[in-house]
DNA sequence: AGCCAGGCTCTCG
DNA sequence: CGAGAGCATGGC
């Protein structure tokens, strides 16, 4: 089965789609410069598909490709997920707007015309994924991150490699500590995804309940778990609820932003970075920051620097 | 070598 | 409260 996505505004996959690649490989989410491949989970069952791009970025069109599918409600679910992957609920047009008459902001808006903050499908996967990235650097986390994946997902062959479904709550919530202790996650870390294993697992975490609670409702409802602070929590108000109006300021990377794009005398707190985020980019927040962070990226190549 | 990575919890003053 | 230590590993 094929189905053909519309997509309103302007897309650039491949700046999209490079959180998957930047830092290493994620096996739950296979990408190259054409296409991107991942694993459905729907009635319980795993189907592989792959989403095609063509077109120009201002006139985009996706093609899902579940090949042996007869049309069915599952072409419902993996455009859901599609949409959510390609970050097409964003509001491209409104943000460059608001853009265009920001200093720091106007010259990204160009070479990155396009680019969309990529959703996470699913809670487990976003939280897990914060999870792994605390504290250590990006690179090491994708390399945790890949092996729990290759080690408790589903491996789905595909079109002659192996994809993984990502691994199911109560698998996690069943893996020793020292099982995680043994993949180099710090004990901390493997109490804190067995946690969040569980919490899925038995409702305490509910995704479309947290979808439907204010900001701060999810703030609270997170970090309530052990292993998941502020940082987590708005990351995930961010990247897997994709709200407009979140800035997850304790963030290393948003700070270095700040003093980059904002500089000031003192280095800013946690509050100022909310405050000027709040003010500068209100509904917008969320892409503001995805810009400014990618232009940082945009910036260290050329100059040789990295991350 | 040693410091720092897109944090979080605990302890102590 | 705010400050500081510990966590575990990899990269530079």
């Amino acid at each position: 089965m094929k189905v053909v996505l519309p997509v309103d505004g302007p897309l650039d996959p491949g700046a999209t789609l490079a959180r998957y690649r930047i830092w290493g490989e994620d096996p739950a989410n296979r990408v190259t410069d054409t296409s991107f491949r991942r694993v459905l989970r729907a009635d319980g069952r795993l189907v592989p598909y792959e989403v095609r791009w063509s077109g120009p970025v201002d006139e985009p069109c996706l093609t899902i490709d579940l090949p042996g599918e007869r049309a069915s409600g599952l072409g419902d679910a993996a455009t859901a997920e599609v949409r959510r992957i390609f970050g097409l609920d964003f509001d491209l047009p409104g943000f460059y707007r608001m853009a265009k008459a920001d200093p720091s902001l106007a010259p990204l808006v160009t070479p990155l015309h396009g680019l969309r903050p990529t959703l996470t499908p699913t809670a487990l996967e976003m939280l897990v994924g914060a999870i792994t990235a605390q504290q250590v650097n990006l690179t090491f986390a994708f390399a945790l991150r890949a092996s729990l994946v290759r080690r408790f997902g589903t491996a789905v062959p595909f079109r002659g490699e192996t994809l993984y479904a990502f691994p199911e709550a109560a698998v996690l919530a069943r893996v020793p500590v020292r099982t995680y202790r043994a993949m180099k996650f710090s004990t901390r870390k493997g109490e804190y995804v067995r946690g969040v294993g569980r919490a899925i697992a038995d409702g305490t975490i509910d995704a479309a309940r947290l979808a439907a609670a204010p900001s701060e409702a999810v703030i609270e409802t997170l970090t309530a778990l052990h292993g998941l602070g502020r940082w987590t929590a708005e990351w995930f108000i961010a990247r897997c609820l994709g709200r407009g109006e979140v800035c997850p300021a304790g963030d290393l990377a948003v700070r270095k932003v700040f003093d980059r794009f904002y500089p000031r005398r003192r280095p800013y707190t946690e509050d100022a970075i909310r405050r000027r985020a709040a003010d500068a980019w209100g509904p917008h927040q969320n892409l503001a920051i995805h810009y400014l962070l990618a232009g940082l990226r945009l910036a260290g190549a050329s100059t040789g620097g990295g991350s």
